[in-house]
DNA sequence: TATTCGTGGCC
DNA sequence: TGGCCAAGAAT
């Protein structure tokens, strides 16, 4: 059996390589802060879903200085909707750092990069090979399966990864370590796929063990992971007689972390409805809205319960909390969630979050099958 | 080593 | 329709 050559990956990543809004174009230096910028993002993000962040980003903070210098609220409000959101704040702290004791350049060097807020040992690697040159083995999930499934490794995920970083390093070449780097995403991407593989374009197909043996899609072999348990809770949307909404900020680190919502209360495994008017922020005539609001985090769903209730133009803030005038909402670090929570409550508040969910109709909503809110 | 941490798209 | 998945890091 041929060994996999690096050389035939190269030759197919010259060939098709993806255009991505933070990739040199070919031969040209790769800079750094862009490079740093978009692996952050890319952490169990899609490209899709990060290109349009990518591009606000750049504007708003060209480099380093400018990050660094920025206020965290503004970096907060720029990530808002991306998701894990103690990657906003390390990003943020990781700029100053950079800046103040880098002289505002990103260390060409793997372990000193390894050693910065939000930048673990994937990301040091691929900085290191992209921005730098440097022969570092990035090992994310595309290049998981892509080795499981060349070598047929039957050791499970994660136990696996300290074997497939081995077998990736080996493979490193001296020269062009970035562009192998990237190579290994883009075939992981738009090859080597989770489900059905395009083996027979693939530069690697004669010398992949699994492909061999027709069993490519069932690798990498992975531990079964816990089970989820959904929670329940209410929130409280206050409007005022002027249109401002009741706000607050959430603890600085967490779940959601340091981002804008609206009072509500825990989020728990059990919560009978009973208990929402305790949770309340304030006392108001608070009307339950119909339907429930239904969102998905990675370790358990949500639903939650919305209250409304008008207040009039003189309401003061409770302690903690702030009002924010209607057309300023969209300035705020609002998760996905609580945007469906304000669209809930808020005919006039649109669509959640700025993606393509189109608009709803709250009149013609279907009893099942709704992802985001049903009647109950 | 195992959890925690978002969100949207796909089949 | 629900589980899986996406350029992981921090604890």
């Amino acid at each position: 059996m041929p060994a996999a050559d690096p050389a035939d990956l190269l030759v197919w990543y010259d060939r098709h390589r993806r255009r991505l809004p933070w990739r040199a174009m070919p031969g040209e230096r790769a800079d750094p802060y862009r490079v740093w910028l978009s692996e952050i993002m890319l952490q169990q993000t899609t490209v899709q879903a990060v290109k349009p962040y990518f591009e606000r980003f750049l504007t708003r903070f060209p480099d380093v200085e400018s990050l660094a210098v920025a206020p965290q609220d503004a970096v907060m409000q720029a990530w808002a909707g991306l998701g894990y959101y103690s990657r906003a704040r390390n990003l943020h702290a990781c700029a100053q750092v950079v800046a103040r004791d880098h002289g505002g350049r990103f260390p060409a060097d793997e372990t000193a990069l390894r050693a910065l807020p939000g930048i673990g040992a994937y990301t040091a690697a691929a900085i290191a090979a992209i921005a730098f040159g440097i022969p570092a083995a990035a090992v994310d999930g595309n290049v998981e399966r892509v080795v499981s499934r060349l070598i047929a490794l039957e050791e499970p995920l994660p136990a696996a990864k300290p074997h497939i970083r081995e077998v990736t390093q080996a493979m490193v070449p001296q020269a062009r370590s970035g562009d192998f780097a990237q190579a290994m995403m883009d075939l992981g991407a738009t090859i080597c796929t989770p489900r059905r593989p395009a083996c027979a374009l693939c530069p690697w197909m004669v010398a992949c063990v699994a492909r061999r043996e027709g069993l490519q899609e069932s690798f990498p072999r992975k531990a079964k992971k816990a089970p989820r348990q959904i929670r329940y809770g209410a929130a409280f949307v206050a409007e005022r007689a002027d249109g401002a909404i009741l706000l607050r900020t959430r603890p600085s680190s967490g779940l959601l972390g340091g981002m804008a919502e609206v009072p509500g209360s825990d989020w728990r495994a059990d919560y009978p409805l009973s208990q929402a008017i305790l949770d309340a922020p304030c006392e108001a005539r608070w009307r339950r809205m119909p339907g429930i609001v239904r969102h998905v985090f990675t370790h358990f769903p949500l639903e939650l319960t919305v209250f409304h209730a008008r207040l009039d133009r003189q309401a003061g803030a409770p302690e903690g909390m702030r009002f924010t005038g209607a057309d300023e909402l969209a300035d705020e670090a609002l998760p996905s969630v609580m945007r469906k929570v304000l669209a809930h409550a808020l005919p006039q508040f649109g669509a959640p979050a700025d993606k393509g969910g189109g608009k709803r109709e709250p009149a013609s909503r279907k009893r099942s099958g709704k992802k985001d809110a049903v009647e109950k």
